[in-house]
DNA sequence: TTTTGTTATGCAAGTTTTTGCATAATAGGC
DNA sequence: GCCTATTATGCAAAAACTTGCATAACAAAA
């Protein structure tokens, strides 16, 4: 729906190649857009042929060559145009939780497995993320203030995996309580 | 990904027709799995030919005909087979999210205007969710029991939506901060 | 009585995304 | 010397999803 546009940010600020946006994907923008490396080539040449990007190809010593793109006028009209355009409520497609509606049809006990994979996978970037904010704390002021729009959408990582976590929690009660106490081992 | 398995689990615990699928969509499993109505239409053939699912022509007097559809046996180990596997964890794709991102390069204005819509889409999801909740609590405990790993998934949106409106009222302050104090109309 | 809404289904075309495969150079660890 | 990881790009096919259109009966409101 809007990879387009994703890159188009990416590379306003920065102009890079394929391989330099599917980082940056990985780290930044990559926790609320995701995409494959195939994805990101295909766009970038569709945005070429477009006339929103141009691109010169890098020979490279070390390194097999690269094509460096970057946004034209065009593109940046196109940008300003799409963020001024309201952009639809985002809709949700989560397996855990259809799998979760399920839960009635198999086992606690692997109802309780997958929750600890997503548990250490939310955790984690949990972590990453806070990480990241104390990094933006200790900038000086002046970066601070160029990077605040990228910081509100890190809080709202940050105060999502909180709110999942928390409720991971309350899954966890629950499932316990549909297990028949185990007696202790031994004895 | 997987309207396949959305589907069969709305099955497993109902018989229905497409158009009931549909609908159920959007209380229930729509929620955190989204389906228009051609691909359900489409997903319900598919399924067909696969052979986990199998239905009956109804013709109605007073109403369009309609196919019911139920789970064959095949369709039901198909459903079990899914629910012993592990899913992915939930990637995001959230588009305003990338506009927040590139917020610097339009007005705080637009950004408040676009956080609004939001919001009130945001608490009217809140407010059925809660009410959702009540008639569950209202419910007698055998049906309450009967509902718990649906309930589950009720508790997530729930979380979810207040997480992302406490959230937005940061979003909000952040951009107060952006404009200059407006002086007083008058005087 | 005309319009709007609900029930009911589906095709066709297009867009978006995923999966699988393919190439090629270099750096670093074992 | 071999294996793995990283850098760098891309095609082709398939799967998943959206958008636009189409039909048709009836009920209720305007």
């Amino acid at each position: 729906m809007s990879l387009k546009h994703a890159i188009l940010i990416l590379l306003e600020s920065e102009p890079g190649s394929g391989y330099d946006l599917f980082k940056r994907f990985k780290d930044g923008l990559g926790y609320f857009w995701n995409a494959k490396h195939q994805q990101v080539y295909l766009e970038l040449k569709k945005l070429s042929e477009a006339g929103w990007l141009a691109f010169e190809a890098q020979t490279q010593d070390t390194r097999p060559d690269k094509k460096n793109y970057r946004l034209t006028p065009a593109g940046h009209t196109e940008l300003l145009r799409w963020l001024g355009e309201p952009v639809q409520p985002n809709t949700i497609n989560d397996a855990l939780l259809v799998k979760l509606y399920a839960g009635a049809h198999t086992s606690p006990d692997n109802l309780r497995e997958e929750m600890q994979r997503h548990i250490a996978v939310h955790r984690k970037t949990l972590d990453s993320l806070l990480s990241i904010e104390r990094d933006y704390h200790g900038l000086p002021a002046e970066q601070r203030h160029a990077l605040r729009m990228p910081y509100l959408t890190l809080r709202r990582g940050i105060l999502g995996e909180q709110s999942w976590l928390q409720w991971a929690e309350e899954v966890e009660h629950a499932l316990q309580d549909t297990t028949p106490a185990s007696p202790p081992p031994g004895k």
